[in-house]
DNA sequence: GGCAATTATGTTATCATATAACATAATTTG
DNA sequence: CAAATTATGTTATATGATAACATAATTGCC
């Protein structure tokens, strides 16, 4: 993957971006009575600082980069990481091994995510019709869904012009 | 996940299964111009041998057990299953890191599988709807695919009833 | 058949991802 | 404030995957 350049969408302020998903976090814990700890937050915006997903070890070297912490072994991340997965507030990406953060943490969540093999862009797409066509085929084989992995890999409109 | 006993369907006789399965593999290498060697065709029959999911390391230990073999290292179980792969005749099970055989080698296989955390067995489902909404959804991104990773994880018929 | 080229497998080391088990620290609750 | 709970720190190790190079098997050509 082409690491060199993270492709921003130009109508999208991300620092807002962040923000408005640090506060709804904020506000989903409260309400849920969790605690949003410190090393929870920092985890939790360092994903969000990147739209493409992280991997656990990375995660601790920006750890280690953007905060006063020294750095922290990985059962303090990953322990950080399954409170966010269990909150909904991250996704797990499994065929990246890698996280995410999810934008409409409060929906029942169960989207499409696209995820760009080129420039790492992770979008997560809600879809009704997927999700009924999965229900359906769940029914018909009499089959009881507990979770989803839907994984769309590809490229994203700005890299499948540009040259590869 | 419960392993001590696998789940198997009344009707299906797996002896057979895994035969056809491996004549059907043979004859698409052949075609294909590609060798079938001793190694990769054990690591084969070990994956269709299990309708569950198994590792790369659960796989050595079986090759091990099951054959004249000495035990072999990562990297040759590991060149066996991408060969599987790039042949067609595996799929990775990303969210178990394990890897589970093609019930229809042949077809551009693009199925949801449909993963049971009870007794780990898992199924291939294809579904024309579940393509369509996915493709619909990727053209409304302007997304262009190349690998879709579907995978639907909860309980099958069989364990749905019985005590966890 | 014999030799070169190709393809497949063996071997060693190492990287990457994730968790178990236990110790300490912080927070909440009564 | 003390006890209980929850969160984090620490060490070791399990699990999954690949890089780099050596050897062996197979294929194709003369």
């Amino acid at each position: 993957m082409n690491t060199s350049e993270k492709i921003s969408d130009s109508a999208h302020n991300h620092a807002d971006c962040i923000n408005a998903a640090l506060r709804q976090a904020e506000s989903l814990c409260q309400s849920k009575g969790v605690r949003l700890t410190k090393l929870r937050r920092q985890v939790f915006e360092l994903i969000w600082q990147s739209h493409n997903p992280l991997g656990a070890y990375a995660l601790m070297d920006l750890l280690e980069q953007n905060s006063e912490r020294k750095r922290v072994a990985p059962p303090t991340v990953y322990r950080a990481l399954d409170f966010l997965l269990e909150q909904g507030l991250i996704h797990k990406v499994h065929s990246l091994n890698a996280f995410v953060g999810c934008s409409h943490p409060k929906r029942e969540h169960s989207d499409a995510l696209f995820i760009c093999l080129n420039c790492g862009f992770t979008e997560e797409v809600p879809s009704n019709s997927i999700q009924q066509a999965i229900n359906l085929s769940a029914s018909q084989n009499r089959f009881t869904v507990k979770e989803k992995v839907l994984e769309i890999c590809g490229l994203c409109s700005k890299c499948k012009g540009a040259s590869l």
